[in-house]
RNA sequence: GGGCGUUUAGCUCAGCUGGUUAGAGCGCGGUCCUGAUAAGACCGAGGUCCCUGGUUCGAGCCCAGGAACGCCCA
């Protein structure tokens, strides 16, 4: 027995339904059992931040490896299923620090660090947990009792190995660079965590004009401008671009040089004195304005040349303070310039720096100005509003500052990992330029965070003879640790800091250094330490599913995670750790806007799942162009639901008709099939075939698309055609041919479907397969993935059809114009045209003939009766045959200066042209309005069969209409307005009536012969030639006659 | 400043190794069909294929230059 399926359908609740049976009867455990032991196909996971529930952003790529993931399975492959989540970093922490109420590293260290990072992990697991529920919801299938964790031990000692791998290479260094800086929280921030909309805002800051005397020269400055006057005390070099042209001006504030084009904001008078470049002022010296300071003491001040001077702001000498920006730095570093560091964590200006000690940058202006006008080098003071980086988190500007940080060279490993690169197959390929543009111009890799929850670097420089000790497992910190190792109960802060090792240069105690790592190490080092056991502990077996044949991830990825394994996996083993990469673009909402919570459109992913349903977002997601932004919303969705549904009634009406035939797969004979049923078991095969192609080069959106057409094959023509085959008084060969083509389009469907829509393609197999056979698979997961075998795909079959359905296009348009509706049956329709030799069978035409109704459908020989032949070229053709005379052909053709001649080919500008040179259009004649024309085209293309008919074809509708087929539509108009009554009444197709059936007279006559026809359409036991007075009743008027018709329900 | 990508109907997007008449869905107007279908069909309105130049018998597609937008880097 069939469970009953109403043509209206609660997704989501059909979803949740089959979750449960899922989990009952534990399928994916028994997929997994299944497939053990067979070939492998082996996917990484990427890491998920597990720091905040999983967003419909997420739900896209997720999609993605569940449908890859579920394809190989069906196609027997051993699979891993291992979910991972990103544990550490900045990201976890400020979260915690937000929820705990704390604003600074002081505030940390206050709360406890051992206490802090235990909320950390809670944290952690706490949205591990809840993403699980999430993933499981959207329909992934992994192995969530095995999911890894990057804060494990495991995945920690892993990083040290590689870190110790990079030290013995001689790649890790100590370095400084200049970082955005938050005073108030007193840590870096990563250049990610300026990006955000958040982080700019418009401020107001004291600008200052200083002069800078130049040495040598009495009573000669350069005036120089900052909107940073704190840093002033960092100064170390004054930068001129080598090109731009500098005048020496004579002012009452004395002589001075600025760039020519901004003598304009100098105040007052001022007299050029002369005019040089640039590069004739490099290596001049000049005093420092605060040379005084101990901090200051041994810096040569001179100019130096750089490029990205400008004259838009400021004087075109730029002043320059390598400890306090980023560009400076730059810029410093490729000069040899010192760094002068002014502030400290907080942002206070360390001892050295004289009156200026224990004050805040933020604080410092007026003072700064003070001692500059005491000093005579005060020029000008003007305020000035700009775009100005703040902490995300609390607000404070940002300030910046050279810091000593831990970084890997990579010199050595840029061209092995360029070269890696390229083994890669980038999906699309342009990911892979970006990566090897990426890879070219990487700096060396920042790898120290000066944080608390994270990888603890193992890092261990003796203080007393300077040798840098690199622990590479746990092991060797054991042999070498003196205190500290029994309370280390895992590899995090605060218990690691206290295990000392000893010096093995020179047996000093050496404390680790506090620095935590980048959390790009931690994603990594996942293909080393995540198969099987690990690299560390079992090679053999991490070799089996290493590299990976497949990973997908979002384009960013490309910088971030596919980068720090091709990093890691270059080092350790010499090659790429994957074989292809499918990336994909951003999620928007259906506006095409960044979904945020503070501009209200976000969606969360509960409530897509619950409104929209799983599967609904799945085929959104899986159609997706993944090299476009996808617009993702309730509206897209809405459409996405409506292709569903059809299917769903497919199904719906399979069911409905096939319980109350009582027609079983097993049982009933498999009768006669028409030609619809081969035409259709032919696109399917077709369908079976492109699918496998597709998925197997990770193109899921062209299944998509194909997918829908096939739907609306089955839907719109097929199963509109065949609506009567089903019904009991059908012939039953027929039927039950019918019943089984469309029970086979089903199961193969549900099955093709099983990794797009594993719970609508769920529910179809349990009801069409499982609930009748129980010797079948206990789920469609766990069935083998439609084959393409022994094709029944039938081109000629295929392009019939497609001209069937040309035809009726033709004739329903025809029918349009002669305001002729097709309830009204009508004599004949004749159809000409040029059809490539394919043939129109005597059923394919009683089809037309019904879905027309039209009594006589005749195809003619030629189509001159009915249109005029228009000659066009075929330019695929004669194009690279007649080259550059093509034209003359084609202006002749054009202009109607040609031949046709008896044999189909065509003479024009004095070539003979075959008949597969050219294509004809028609033109219908001008006394025959009622004939529709197709334009010519290629005729039957080759290709995957779809819509590629493009013959000439010409109808011409004979819209006679005796009375004896104006009775016909009459009765017809009759039974339809009777079933609308029935539906209005709430009726099932089943229930019996009696009908009232009140007409003229004259009406009455007319449709007499139909009465009994009438009588069993509309399911009446009886039929009175009264109606009712009240109830259902419908009155009106056919072609011009009162009419009543009234319906009661028996029973 | 450099790299990558995008630009096609009101909106969202297809468009094959270049082929002359550029398509779909949604939306809009009209008509029709229907006891599987909250669906569907037919007709219609709606296009400077971002711009300029080049190659070619022929360019939405190839080449060069430019513009706008997005992302990444500096």
């Amino acid at each position: 027995m069939y469970k009953p399926v109403s043509s209206k359908v609660d997704l989501p609740a059909q979803e949740n339904a089959t979750l449960h049976f899922w989990e009952d009867e534990q399928i994916f455990e028994k997929l997994v059992a299944q497939n053990r032991g067979n070939p492998r196909f082996s996917f990484f996971d990427g890491p998920i931040t597990a720091n905040n529930p999983m967003g419909v952003h997420h739900a896209w790529g997720r999609t993605y490896k569940d449908l890859y993931q579920r394809f190989k399975a069906m196609q027997g492959f051993d699979q891993r299923y291992q979910n991972g989540f990103d544990c550490q970093g900045l990201w976890v922490e400020v979260e915690v620090e937000k929820a705990l109420g704390l604003n600074s590293k002081r505030q940390i260290e206050e709360y406890g660090l051992q206490r802090f990072v235990e909320q950390c992990r809670d944290r952690v697991l706490t949205y591990a947990g809840f993403i699980t529920r999430q993933s499981i919801r959207l329909g992934q299938w992994m192995d969530w009792g095995n999911s890894y964790f990057t804060m494990s031990d495991n995945n920690i000692e892993h990083i040290w190995f590689f870190l110790k791998r990079c030290f013995e290479n001689g790649w890790l260094y100590t370095g400084r660079r200049a970082m955005p800086w938050c005073p108030r929280c007193g840590t870096s921030l990563s250049q990610h965590e300026l990006i955000g909309t958040d982080s700019y805002r418009d401020v107001v800051h004291p600008s200052v004009y200083v002069k800078m005397p130049i040495l040598g020269r009495d009573d000669e400055h350069f005036l120089v401008w900052t909107t940073t006057p704190w840093t002033l005390a960092a100064n170390v070099a004054l930068a001129v671009h080598p090109d731009l042209e500098y005048a020496r001006v004579r002012t009452d504030d004395g002589i001075l040089y600025l760039s020519a084009k901004t003598l304009g904001r100098l105040k007052g008078a001022h007299q050029v004195l002369d005019v040089r470049l640039g590069r004739d002022l490099i290596g001049w010296r000049y005093r420092g304005p605060w040379d005084e300071l101990d901090a200051q003491e041994g810096i040569d001040h001179q100019v130096i040349p750089w490029n990205d001077v400008g004259e838009d702001e400021g004087t075109g000498i730029v002043h320059i303070a390598p400890g306090c920006g980023a560009e400076d730095f730059t810029l410093g570093q490729s000069l040899g310039l010192p760094v002068v560091v002014p502030i400290d964590e907080g942002g206070l200006y360390y001892p050295e720096f004289g009156p200026l000690a224990g004050v805040h940058a933020h604080d410092a202006a007026e003072l700064v100005f003070g001692s500059l006008r005491q000093k005579n080098l005060l020029y000008r003071v003007e305020e000035i509003e700009h775009r100005y980086p703040c902490c995300w988190r609390c607000g404070e500007q940002v300030l910046f500052r050279a810091v000593s940080e831990w970084f890997i060279n990579c010199d050595e490993i840029r061209p092995r990992m360029i070269e890696a690169s390229r083994t890669v197959v980038w999906n699309p390929p342009s990911v892979g330029k970006r990566m090897e543009d990426w890879l070219n111009n990487m700096g060396d890799w920042c790898i120290s965070r000066k944080r608390y929850w994270g990888l603890p670097l193992p890092f261990y420089p003796c203080p007393t003879c300077e040798q840098l000790t690199v622990v590479g497992s746990v092991d060797e910190l054991r042999a070498v640790a003196v205190s500290g190792m029994d309370g280390l109960q895992e590899l995090h802060r605060p218990w690691i800091d206290s295990v000392r090792i000893k010096c093995p240069n020179c047996g000093s105690a050496v404390e680790r250094i506090t620095e935590v790592g980048d959390c790009w190490l931690d994603a990594g080092i996942v293909p080393f330490s995540t198969l099987g056991p690990g690299f560390l502990k079992d090679r053999d077996e991490w070799a089996r599913w290493y590299p990976a044949e497949w990973i997908t991830e979002m384009r960013e990825q490309v910088r971030l995670w596919f980068y720090s394994m091709l990093f890691m996996s270059v080092t350790l083993e010499g090659r790429a750790p994957y074989q292809h990469v499918l990336s994909y673009e951003k999620l928007m909402d259906e506006h095409g806007k960044p979904m945020h919570k503070s501009l209200g459109n976000a969606i969360w992913f509960e409530d897509a799942a619950e409104k929209m349903g799983a599967d609904v977002m799945r085929w959104l997601y899986a159609g997706q162009n993944p090299q476009r932004n996808l617009l993702f919303g309730y509206g897209p969705a809405e459409e996405v639901r409506r292709k569903l549904l059809t299917l769903w009634n497919v199904y719906s009406f399979f069911v409905t008709y096939a319980e109350s035939d009582g027609w079983h797969p097993l049982h009933s004979p498999r009768g006669i099939q028409s030609k619809m049923d081969r035409w259709i078991l032919g696109q399917l095969d077709a369908l079976v075939s492109t699918t496998n192609a597709s998925l197997n080069s990770y193109d899921a959106p062209s299944v998509v698309g194909r997918v829908d057409a096939f739907v609306d094959d089955l839907s719109n023509w097929y199963l509109r055609r065949g609506r009567r085959r089903f019904a009991a008084e059908a012939e039953p060969d027929d039927r039950n041919a019918a019943f089984a083509t469309l029970h086979e389009c089903m199961v193969t469907l549900a099955r093709l479907l099983a990794p797009f829509l594993p719970f609508l393609a769920e529910e179809i197999y349990q009801n069409l397969v499982r609930s009748l056979d129980q010797s079948a698979p206990e789920s469609v997961h766990l069935t083998r993935y439609p084959q393409p075998s022994v094709s029944r795909a039938d081109e000629g079959l295929a392009l019939e059809m497609e001209l069937a359905r040309n035809i009726v296009t033709l004739g329903r348009s025809a029918r349009s114009d002669a305001g002729i509706p097709v309830r009204q049956p009508l004599p004949a329709l004749t159809v000409a045209g040029e059809l490539f030799g394919v043939e129109l069978s005597e059923e394919v035409l009683a089809e037309i003939e019904d879905e027309l109704n039209i009594k006589d459908c005749r195809l003619v020989e030629g189509i001159d009766s009915l249109a005029r032949r228009i000659v066009h070229p075929n330019p695929r053709v004669l194009g690279p045959k007649l080259g550059p005379r093509f034209p003359e052909v084609n202006r002749a053709l054009r202009e109607g200066e040609y031949t046709i001649n008896p044999d189909g080919t065509v003479t024009a500008a004095g070539h003979i042209l075959g008949a597969e040179e050219v294509t004809i259009s028609l033109e219908p004649l001008e006394d025959q309005t009622l004939v529709q024309h197709s334009g010519g085209g290629a005729g039957p293309s080759e290709g995957d069969g779809r819509h590629g008919w493009r013959a000439a074809l010409a109808v011409a509708l004979d819209r006679r209409i005796s009375p004896e087929l104006r009775a016909e539509g009459i009765a017809r108009e009759v039974i339809r307005r009777v079933q609308m009554l029935r539906r209005d009444a709430g009726l099932q197709v089943g229930d019996r009536i009696r009908l009232g059936l009140d007409l003229a007279p004259e009406l009455g006559r007319m449709v007499q012969e139909h009465r009994e026809r009438i009588r069993t359409e509309v399911g009446a036991d009886t039929v009175s030639g009264e109606a009712a007075s009240t109830g259902h009743v419908w009155r009106g008027d056919l072609d011009g006659y009162a009419v009543a018709l009234s319906v009661e329900p028996v029973g």
